[in-house]
RNA sequence: GCCGAAGUGGUGGAAUUGGCAGACGCGCCGGACUCAAAAUCCGGUGGUAGCGAUAUCGUGUCGGUUCGAGUCCGACCUUCGGCACCA
């Protein structure tokens, strides 16, 4: 079969009778199928794309046989860094490489041969997109969900922009893998916080890969605490510290406060304010990962102040040392070297006291530091108690004094949104002198992204720079304002798109409330695992966000998730561009065609694994369709004469692996497991062959070679249709209903069985089927040969597994 | 350092609740067809010993549980992924 021309026949029929379109009268039925959309990158479509798509389209066309109204759609996330960086590099507008490479990158989609519904492609950084993504972020503006706060953020030096937490990959930009430095800008937050319980309680009910709930649970960490306040000498001012081990409170020799802490300062004598600028100056420049290197020694800085102990009235000294971090707890710890390792090693360095208060509870040794669980001493009233409990009567009696409480804290911190980039959807806000941070009213809508922008990197936001965008009037007061210069990170762009997809036509709202709660939530999500505690986090929050402000009706964005894994270059490493391992699917499209290709990434690997690319097997692939074309060909040809009507046991024997073949793909494909679909479908053509070779009924083989074709079907879309139409067939073969098995024709008289003596396997056997465990003993004792393998030995005990093994201990 | 996953022939990868390890392929070997080659078809293919039936070893390493372990438990080694002074 000519492949290529065969893919373009079909394709253009498809496009013709609208095969692969979503049909909104049949919505109570609907299946919505979601791969994660692509980001336009000028190297295009990657094999990484193809084997997260074709697979997943193979489970999509496999749902709409299986009688679902399948909704997968497909589209682009098309702001961000590389498309400026790109036009940085070349002067190209973002806007025009962007654009180019969503056409190319269509083209190439088209070639997956994938039940894609175009009419509902989303593109990120088109204005009818964008115009809701900035609605989404003044409804959360509205309901208190957005704020604006000077806090330490990363910088990334090579953006010359700020860039979430989260989005910083082992002390480098995700996307540029420039460095990250500390820098204090106004940004616009999102409060994801406040959904931090929610979002992790709503995992329990996800049918997500274990390990992807397991990450998001420990990105959000929950712990549970309580904040302690040290009061300052002179003052009415406190430290307050966030510590999950109040029991050993009695036993802090020192406080200390990230170099950011706003304190800082006015906590400093004049004796220590060199050495504390100084030491202050060298964290601003460290990444956080260095900071927080285990390997790195422990730094500090005394401030030459103290504060009081709440219990004792001790004076504590108050140091300030980079381990301690602004953006978690309170951005103050308490120090405790007798109970904790890094306290002990910083105590040790700088000669700090080390007092225990805590003991073994049973003896066991308990030499300094000591860090589990223990018995409190040394502690005056509070001698004698557990650690669970003195936690609790410390707090207590902290907080009855107005010095301490309870208190949950969460390691997750609020998403950062505000890019000082171009190449995004700009922030829907004016700042008026008179009035303050104004938001753009709804109907302003969009704030469009001007073209003509001086976007090179100079520390500013290069839409300040453009006076047209920046210059406007307030909307309250109608004097002269300026527009928030910042555009939203991508991931807000990416947090909603799938409740565009199912009216992304919709000029009056972003979705309609009645149709979104009919179309959501995904049942089906596909993406790769590196989302996990970014996209994934952040489209959970943005759904239950827009449920509780009332615009739907559902707690959670994606049902079901899975992730494929990761195809390497053929040398095991990372494929990228450097490395010069990238392999273009291209050329293998236009040798063997899509389906060949589709159909050797589904069996080659495993794909939840993924692994290194090689294309040894792909080739046999191409045979391996040659040779189904070849029996179809030969049997659809002489279907009507050479009937010999029998139903034999030849005609069993190929019923039997039809139907095998057909429950185990039924199976394979809902759990993902392509690989071995596609292994069972061999067999199944090896059968088939088989029985060709005996005396074959051609019309009963005509039948098995009708079912073969939709068991096909969703693997090589193009190839199974065009057999299905030499078949006879007037209409799609995606009309039909994909094979379901008749477990009579499973059922054998006869099953094999290995006998084991003393659990070695000694031989085997045919019994017949249904025989209960003493029969099947009886019988298998009584056999010649094994009577021999026995001999005169005492069976002490006989274990039987039906249909599997007997095992006699002798 | 912490968390998670993985480690199976020459090779990609299979193995329901613990139950015949290596499905299905690739590669290789042999055969058929052919003047020959290609294509196609058939057979073989974990190691070791043996002409052979067969025996024996074998799922990263070492132990354990069990009639029976790739699978469960403990310790360790290696690789990958994620997180990282989380107070």
């Amino acid at each position: 079969m000519d492949h290529i021309a065969v893919e373009k026949k079909w394709k253009q029929i498809w496009l013709d009778t609208n095969e692969d379109k979503f049909d909104p009268e049949k919505v109570d039925n609907k299946y919505y199928v979601l791969e994660m959309f692509s980001y336009p990158s000028g190297s295009n479509l990657h094999l990484g794309h193809w084997f997260n798509y074709a697979p997943a389209d193979t489970f999509a066309r496999y749902k709409k046989m299986c009688g679902k109204e399948v909704f997968q759609p497909m589209g682009f996330d098309a702001f961000g860094l590389p498309a400026e960086n790109y036009a940085i590099k070349t002067g190209i507008h973002p806007q025009d490489s962007t654009l180019k490479n969503i056409a190319t990158m269509e083209r190439q989609l088209k070639d997956i041969g994938a039940m894609f519904n175009w009419d509902s492609e989303v593109i990120t950084c088109l204005p009818d997109y964008y115009k809701w993504t900035q609605w989404i972020f003044l409804q959360l503006y509205k309901h208190g969900l957005a704020y604006r706060k000077e806090s330490p953020v990363n910088w990334c030096t090579s953006c010359n922009t700020v860039i979430a937490n989260e989005q910083v990959v082992d002390g480098k930009c995700e996307r540029c893998g420039g460095e990250v430095t500390h820098k204090n800008m106004m940004q616009w937050c999102l409060k994801i916080t406040d959904y931090a319980e929610e979002l992790i309680d709503g995992l329990d009910k996800l049918d997500w890969p274990e390990k992807t709930k397991t990450m998001q649970k420990n990105w959000i960490g929950k712990s549970l605490g309580g904040e302690v306040s040290f009061p300052l000498p002179d003052s009415d001012k406190k430290i307050t510290v966030f510590t999950t081990r109040a029991d050993t409170l009695m036993g802090v020799s020192y406080v200390v406060l990230a170099p950011e802490h706003p304190w800082v300062k006015e906590l400093t004598t004049p004796e220590y304010a060199q050495a504390v600028k100084k030491y202050c100056d060298e964290a601003a420049k460290a990444t956080e990962i260095d900071r927080l290197s285990t390997v790195k020694e422990k730094t500090g800085q005394f401030t030459g102040s103290y504060c009081i102990h709440p219990i004792s009235g001790k004076k504590i000294p108050i140091w300030i040392a980079d381990y301690c971090l602004a953006g978690y707890g309170t951005g103050a710890v308490m120090g405790v070297p007798s109970h904790d390792d890094r306290d002990f090693a910083f105590a040790t360095k700088y000669g700090l006291p080390i007092q225990r208060v805590i003991k073994s509870a049973d003896g066991s040794p308990d030499d300094l530091p000591y860090t589990a669980y223990g018995v409190i001493c040394n502690s005056g009233e509070f001698d004698g108690l557990t650690t669970a409990d003195g936690k609790k009567k410390i707090l207590a009696f902290l907080n009855e004094k107005g010095l301490g409480c309870e208190r949950v804290n969460y390691r997750l911190r609020d998403w950062s949104v505000s890019r000082q980039r171009y190449w995004g959807a700009p922030i829907p806000i004016i700042h008026c002198p008179h009035c303050g941070t104004v938001p753009v009213p709804e109907k302003d809508l969009p704030v469009k992204l001007p073209y003509n922008v001086n976007f090179t990197p100079d520390g500013k936001s290069p839409l300040g720079k453009c006076k047209e965008f920046l210059e406007t009037t307030c909307p309250i007061c109608g004097e002269k304002a300026t527009r928030d210069p910042d555009t939203l990170d991508t991931f807000v762009c990416s947090s909603w798109y799938f409740l565009r997809y199912p009216d992304n036509k919709n000029s009056e709202k972003p979705f309609d409330t009645e149709w979104i709660d009919k179309m959501l939530p995904v049942d089906k999500y596909i993406g790769g695992a590196e989302h996990t505690c970014m996209h994934l986090l952040y489209s959970r929050f943005v759904t239950k966000a827009l449920r509780d402000m009332g615009y739907i009706h559902f707690d959670e964005p994606f049902t079901s998730l899975i992730h494929q894994g990761l195809i390497l270059g053929s040398d095991g490493e990372k494929m990228s561009k450097s490395k010069g391992n990238v392999v273009n699917p291209d050329d293998y499209i236009s040798k063997y065609g899509s389906d060949v290709f589709r159909l050797y990434i589904m069996f080659g690997f495993s794909f939840t694994d993924g692994g290194p690319w090689n294309d040894d097997g792909l080739k046999a692939i191409d045979k391996f369709l040659d040779r189904v074309e070849r029996l179809a060909d030969t049997t659809l040809s002489k279907r009507n004469d050479c009937a010999h009507g029998n139903y034999g046991d030849a005609e069993r024997e190929l019923d039997y692996a039809l139907n095998y073949c057909i429950k185990n793909v039924n199976n394979d494909i809902e759990n993902f497991s392509f690989n071995t679909a596609v292994a069972r479908i061999m067999e199944l053509v090896n059968a088939a062959y088989k029985y060709e070779s005996g005396n074959p009924d051609y019309k009963f083989l005509y039948k098995v070679i009708c079912e073969l074709i939709k068991i096909m079907a969703p693997f090589v879309p193009h190839f199974a249709e065009e057999l299905h139409q030499r078949a006879g067939f007037a209409t799609s073969v995606f009309q039909e209903s994909f094979p379901v098995c008749d477990e009579s024709k499973l059922v054998k008289s006869q099953v094999e069985i290995a006998i084991q003596i003393n659990s070695k396997i000694r031989g085997k056997t045919l019994i017949p089927t249904g025989l209960s465990n003493d029969e099947i003993i009886e019988l298998v004792k009584n056999t010649p040969s094994v009577k021999t393998l026995l001999g005169d030995n005492i069976i002490k005990k006989t274990i039987v597994i039906p249909g599997r093994l007997i095992n006699f201990i002798i």
